[in-house]
DNA sequence: AATCGGCACAACCGCAAGTTA
DNA sequence: CTAACTTGCGGTTGTGCCGAT
């Protein structure tokens, strides 16, 4: 049996909403709440429109204290951070920028904010110099004549000729360092703290009070774990001679989605500067598999839950930031919904 | 003034997860 | 337990605006 459309398309009206339509729903919202259930809404108040349109013009537009355009460098910083970290989960990315949505933060990144870092990375590297065009040229033979045997719709992101100057990942290295060190190169900006490898995650906002991002702070991963599911794997596939040589473009896991150019480029940037990032990898892959990518002893693909608390590279930041969590901080999703919804 | 191309944004689509009966 | 249904999410597309030619 098929699946039941969501509604009757031949009857719903598509394309830009009206004002009075607008009016229309946000007035019933605003009133009435959802009822807590979308699809029935338009009929209810007489719009010709399909429940998920109106849900998402009540989201995206029309519910109280969204914000258009005007994006902070603060702002900048965070999207550009958790990207680099979680990748387009624009919903998690979103609910930590108050009076955002994730349309918004989505669209925002498409249109500017990866060309800005991609214009900040070239810059980067023309002040480098000719220096690693060999490399790089090197580099970019190897991998177009690589496939992985046995991989299907899996990509080799990482050439597997061992860069020129690649040693172990110290295990002596402040792990938060590593990760710092990374995305500040990518255009995050981090407190100074040593102590607050941290991000604004996970902590309640009032609405309408502006966000201090120094005070509010959480710890990324662990954050991102405590969100909803990420259960995102990487994959990789162990035998190669470098870590984190494949990830898997085929499920939701691929940090790159959809950026292929900028993938490309961030990988020219990844071993024109291998052991800074080296070290902020390894904060995603686990520092087991960094330092020891045959470690698992097959040649299998291995694939770690970003969801499993487990898996996180640090989970003593976890245990931390639960019981904090339990102490203060209650999960937060987008908005809270009882309060923009009144009685359901 | 007309046209073209790029950009920004709103909205749609399809899928997956969650919920309910 | 399972099918039906709803919600949420991320990717993609459509459209209007604006600057360059």
């Amino acid at each position: 049996m098929g699946r039941a459309p969501c509604c009757d398309k031949a009857n719903v009206k598509k394309g830009p909403w009206s004002p009075e339509e607008d009016t229309k729903l946000k007035a019933y919202i605003e009133e009435n709440g959802t009822g807590g259930n979308w699809i029935a809404l338009p009929q209810k108040i007489g719009l010709k429109r399909c429940g998920k349109s109106c849900r998402l013009r009540w989201l995206n537009y029309l519910r109280p204290n969204i914000r258009h355009g005007g994006f902070s460098e603060e702002e900048d910083n965070i999207i550009c951070s958790l990207y680099i970290s979680i990748g387009s989960r624009w919903s998690i990315i979103a609910a930590q920028l108050p009076g955002r949505t994730d349309n918004d933060i989505k669209n925002y990144w498409n249109t500017k904010l990866k060309k800005k870092l991609l214009g900040k990375q070239r810059k980067e590297q023309q002040a480098r110099g000719a220096t690693c065009l060999t490399f790089k040229h090197e580099m970019k033979r190897e991998s177009e004549n690589y496939t992985v045997p046995g991989m299907v719709n899996q990509v080799a992101h990482w050439p597997l000729l061992q860069p020129p100057v690649m040693p172990l990942p110290s295990t002596h290295q402040d792990p938060h360092d590593s990760i710092r060190n990374l995305l500040v190169r990518l255009g995050g900006r981090i407190s100074d703290n040593p102590m607050n490898f941290r991000y604004p995650l996970d902590v309640p906002f009032a609405q309408d009070q502006p966000y201090d991002y120094d005070q509010n702070s959480m710890n990324i991963l662990s954050s991102a774990s405590s969100l909803s599911p990420l259960n995102s794997t990487c994959s990789q596939v162990t035998g190669g001679t470098t870590p984190f040589d494949v990830i898997d473009v085929d499920g939701p896991n691929d940090v790159f989605q959809g950026l292929d150019g900028f993938q490309e480029e961030l990988s020219e940037l990844i071993y024109s500067n291998s052991q800074q990032i080296l070290d902020g990898f390894e904060g995603f892959y686990g520092t087991d598999n960094m330092v020891d990518g045959s470690s698992t002893g097959t040649s299998s693909v291995e694939s770690s839950s970003w969801g499993d608390i487990n898996s996180l590279p640090y989970p003593q930041f976890v245990s931390g930031f639960e019981a904090c969590q339990q102490q203060t901080i209650p999960q937060v999703s987008t908005y809270n919904e009882s309060s923009y919804f009144g009685p359901q």
